[in-house]
DNA sequence: TCGCCCCTTTGACTTTTGTCAGCGTTCGTG
DNA sequence: CACGAACGCTGACAAAAGTCAAAGGGGCGA
């Protein structure tokens, strides 16, 4: 656990330059280096997460939207990504929102739970460094036997090394073949452990799949299209965690999740803070059971989900 | 709670700048004005903590002296300010240290104990601003009636006031002229709501005072040379939010003691994280009775106290 | 021991950032 | 309605930071 020697003077220089404020000459003659040297310690002190540099996310967060949907549908908190305008693409912004806002709710000693998703992986992609030691991050669900490329395990490991976190990956696949095998896999001491890991959560970041043909579940092979629109005449409305969700956000007694191993859904519930990002609108239907599944506390959405999920629940309320 | 609108320009500048690594011109152009107004934005930025940029305090955790000290006494973590050689003033750097350390615990949330002090007015003094909106700060202990230049509500108000936090300020004097009227006062709701407030504090920020005749209690007036002389006599040997302490950390029941208006030894006690700061070697013993108390679970000490620490301990534990 | 390779460090150059006096605009006041 | 003060913005210059090719140095195998 000690530093590295060779670290060590990244953290000198970082300390005195940040924190005292000298400037890089000045860190030089201290350390008795060339300032060229510093400039690069420097780098490397950022881009290591020895210094951490982080910025208000309220822009997002403070906005009459993202302030209402708080209030009307019991969010903890709400970012909104503004689209149109001279606003930067909302598509590319949206990651970096989320990575911002998740990394203004993890603390040292966290353990935090993560699903996996092309969402999820942008968002580590831009996952700005950390110094969390102390903190886990979990995988949630099992992983998927074909090489694909937003693998859970790689979304997990991502974000552990982006936060200098320990990361704690999911030794199993997501889909067994049949529900028997999954029953026993479940029962391994191994999974019971991971299960174990995942109710400690203090914080859970995801997102929801949609159940559309060319979904997630379906690319990945997890599932045919074919299964999938059964699974839709059957009332599935989204995906968390591998596992199908009806219109309530509820899981759904069917053949494909008794086949997953995957944190339940009531385990996910469970967790203090789950903090949803949704980049596309067509994952609408699927977002809003999630949401009435208590599945969101912390939603990272478009303007435009925004305004939709609001409509959405007004004309629900209203008649009620 | 709405951003106002000239400091949305801020939060913009700082977004497109730090999260977004754009340099200065670019973001001119982005938000069309000049150059040097969004120099001027960003450096308002940082001081008003919508941009934080935190160093690692690893460098003064990640030491031999810290780790025996955390292993042998059971601290949950040390931070050693080293002496001598060609580091930095100890006496200007540990503050600084305190702070920075003190940051890295904290969490939006979170509600925060701080009492009062020479050394914890150092720290508020060079308290690194943060964006901590939804904190709350919490002062420990009454003021003093008398002007006096380090008063716990100017720490309380100034910590609150540099991680953008709610302060909640103690208003009852610190001594009360007899116990009677110390319990009745104690009594009141307003005082009561003060003690529940202090008793959900999930971190404390304070140090411990000693019992020489210079010693700070008397210093602000609170007690005279003579009674804090009387009171040693009695095995007071430590200051804790002016209260005195036995040898073992102990409330002791003596006349001050029942006049003071202050969080109890046992409240704080049970306050989950207790950061602990002590500058000056004269307050040995009353550091080492705090300890004994359990009223320490975080230190920050320079490398000669951590020493002599290491030494006591020893000293006491040997022949046991 | 020599030579090779790789990583670190440096000095010099370029780019970026910080600063400040002066200008313009707005808002409050007589 | 005119005046003054105050504030924010800009352009130009000075200072600081970033970058890169080349030199230095340490470890390891031959």
């Amino acid at each position: 656990m000690a530093i590295r020697p060779a670290e060590q003077i990244l953290h000198k220089a970082a300390w005195l330059y940040y924190t005292h404020g000298m400037r890089q000459d000045e860190v030089a003659k201290h350390l008795d280096i060339s300032r060229a040297s510093v400039a690069m310690y420097l780098r490397r002190a950022r881009e290591m997460g020895i210094v951490t540099i982080a910025t208000s996310t309220e822009l997002f967060s403070d906005d009459v939207l993202a302030r209402t949907l708080e209030d009307r549908l019991g969010f903890d908190a709400v970012w909104i990504v503004p689209e149109g305008g001279h606003a930067l693409d909302p598509a590319a912004e949206m990651p970096v929102v989320a990575a911002a806002a998740f990394q203004s709710l993890v603390k040292k000693g966290d353990t935090i739970g993560v699903a996996w998703g092309r969402t999820v992986y942008h968002i580590a992609d831009v996952m700005p460094f950390a110094d969390l030691q102390g903190a886990t991050v979990v995988q949630l669900c099992g992983n998927l036997g074909a090489p694909y490329s937003y693998r859970p395990d790689q979304c997990t490991t991502e974000i552990a090394r982006r936060l200098n976190a320990e990361g704690i990956n999911f030794y199993a696949p997501l889909v067994m073949s049949t529900p028997e095998l999954a029953d026993a896999l479940r029962r391994e001491p191994v999974i019971q452990e991971q299960m174990a890991r995942i109710s400690e959560c203090s914080l859970v970041l995801y997102s929801v799949g949609g159940i559309e043909p060319d979904s997630h579940l379906v690319k990945c092979g997890a599932v045919t299209a074919d299964e999938l629109k059964a699974l839709e005449a059957q009332g599935a409305r989204g995906v968390i965690a591998g596992q199908v969700i009806d219109g309530d956000g509820q899981w759904m007694d069917c053949a494909h999740n008794r086949r997953c191993i995957s944190a339940s859904i009531s385990s996910i519930r469970s967790i203090p803070r789950r903090m949803m990002v949704v980049e596309q609108m067509e994952k609408f239907d699927a977002l809003y059971a999630a949401i009435r599944g208590g599945l969101v506390s912390h939603l990272v959405v478009t303007a435009s989900m925004a305004k939709r999920l609001l409509e959405r629940f007004d004309a629900d309320a209203g008649p009620a």
